[in-house]
DNA sequence: TCGTTGTCCGCAAGCGTTTTCGTGCCAGCT
DNA sequence: AGCTGGCACGAAAACGCTTGCGGACAACGA
């Protein structure tokens, strides 16, 4: 930088201010500059740049899994936005891990990245005072797909309610009597499918059972043992929702291995549209959750609020749940 | 830092020099040093260390598609590493495009990240300049999965071309007589597995034919594609390997849908054993590839190569595969 | 006593930007 | 002519840390 100043003739100061736009130099100058600085190949220091803004340009995405291709597509959504914008993406894995996930947070804390994106491990019971810690300290952040009730703040993710609904009264349209949930842990996601899956139930004069809300997990390993414990409840149930579509495949293997019929003697479906239902033994009937779009948008909410010095209101960005069927679920005639 | 020094009555540099273990300071005051520190929560501040030292302790993960949980893997293997390293990863998705690939990397550079971790996209036909700008500015990277002919480099990946051996021997145990290929595109994975199949049919006396290898690319959509034009070969193929599990995943549901029965009439088998293949139609033999531990040692390479002042010479690993068999090649009686 | 060595510590000078506050200059107005 | 005000630019300080060097002091051998 000092070199271009040199070349030009200018001060040192003249370059910066030009380089960044600033309104004080003049049309012609700035021109110069940049013309210069291009020729040079000049790039800005990010570190002394960041140590005289006290900013990064740097936002750390939290994820619990990255191995889901629903998180890894979140990823790829998020960067689509934050890259064009001039933001560093980094990403921590913490494993469905609480613990992790705190100790990923503070370190990216201290690294003084400048805003979050999370994805949420954290358990509704759990303490969470890491969202404290970050409100304390002023550092924005957006959650996405997860809400723990602590953590209070803007939020993007689908519609889980809607997505039990749908699901359930898919189920309930093909015919099925006794219909089973098999729900995921305690995240405000598994929460909402169940409250979905329940107002549904209700609102078609079903009645509601415990015995019929089983707990999953969101791994294939719980699934399996879940849904054998499924089929030994009577009256056998003959529609099953499922947390997610991996809790759906175990689901539909095991149905088989017991020598039932998908879907004539049991309707399945999932949740999440994976990429690969249509590979299964059969095909599976899902909720889809547009990631791609959840990534995006609340990198463009991040981006928001940390672009305006006030404090904004919580927002929150529900995406409406879209029913895709295939033949896990498909019980009418065509 | 500066309140610390106040605080104990030394110097500023003191304290500098305490918390980073220097030689220069007594055992003693270093203790206090640190004590005070962390009783007031210090924590150094990146970018004004990284503008003295001209490291920032981030590496740049490049990778050609995050939705593959097989790259997806290698990411969680890489952070693994170098998280408790005290490094940040910033990972970047190219989406097997070479163009993506070289701007994100340059605008990785002009962040001054410490060393890459690259999961090319590059052809084998391309040019990679990219590499040999990082070469002239002697940033330090390695190469994992894929190894372009242009990037000459450190490399950990998968032995591919025992890949190929692997499932091509496989099939011809089974009793297959007509081995076809679906090869991926010309990267360096797809190119050695061609040659470990073209070896196992010399070492076995079989017949080589250009007719037999068909391109897949990657993805599902081209496998269907080529399992189509595959089933209409006369004399009609009774074994299949497939570049990876998506493809193999399309083509037992293309033999499926045209009538063949899968082991029996075509033995099938994949290569990287990824997480759904029990839940296919038929579970998905195929051969493994320890993503984690590519992840894990390209790491370990680059932290090496990083902490060395002299250039290292370049150094290759290679991880032995591993052959999973499941139903979709199992013909002989158990 | 005097140099010599070694240990522990502090001074000063950066690292490459941005920010705040001028300063000179010219146009335009009275 | 004198004043105001806007415009284009520059000087200096700061951001929080590291590095190279030199200084104080004690212990030691001669």
């Amino acid at each position: 930088m000092a070199d271009i100043a040199e070349d030009l003739g200018v001060s040192l100061m003249t370059v910066s201010k030009a380089l960044r736009h600033h309104s004080d130099i003049s049309e012609k100058t700035r021109k110069r500059v940049i013309r210069r600085a291009r020729e040079r190949g000049y790039e800005p220091n990010w570190m002394a740049r960041g140590l005289a803004t006290r900013r990064t340009h740097v936002v750390g995405l939290v994820i619990p899994d990255l191995m889901h291709s629903f998180f890894a597509e979140i990823a790829k959504g998020v960067a689509s936005v934050l890259d064009p914008a001039g933001y560093q993406v980094t990403i921590s894995n913490s494993d469905e891990n609480p613990a992790n996930e705190e100790r990923q947070i503070s370190t990216l804390i201290a690294r003084s990245v400048d805003g979050f994106l999370i994805g949420s491990a954290e358990r509704d019971s759990g303490g969470a005072k890491i969202f404290k810690s970050l409100r304390i300290r002023k550092i924005p952040y957006v959650l996405f797909d997860r809400l723990p009730a602590s953590a209070g703040a803007h939020y993007v993710g689908v519609d889980d309610e809607e997505v039990g609904r749908l699901a359930t009264e898919h189920l309930i349209e093909q015919g099925c009597r006794t219909i089973v949930h098999l729900r995921g842990h305690e995240v405000s996601t598994g929460v909402d499918r169940v409250r979905g899956y329940r107002k549904a139930l209700a609102r078609h004069g079903f009645e509601f059972s415990s015995r019929y809300v089983i707990r999953a997990g969101n791994k294939e390993e719980s699934g399996v043992e879940a849904m054998r414990k499924l089929l030994r409840l009577t009256p056998r149930p003959d529609g099953v929702f499922c947390y997610n579509d991996a809790i759906a495949a175990c689901a539909i293997r095991v149905a088989l291995e017991a020598g039932l019929r998908v879907p004539s003697d049991i309707a399945i479906i999932g949740s999440g549209n994976f990429r690969h239902s249509d590979f299964l033994c059969v095909p599976l009937s899902s909720v889809h959750q547009s990631s791609l779009l959840i990534g995006r948008k609340s990198a463009e909410l991040l981006i928001e609020i940390m672009g305006s010095e006030e404090t904004v209101p919580a927002r929150r960005i529900l995406i409406p749940p879209r029913l895709v069927v295939r033949e896990s679920s498909l019980r009418t005639a065509k």
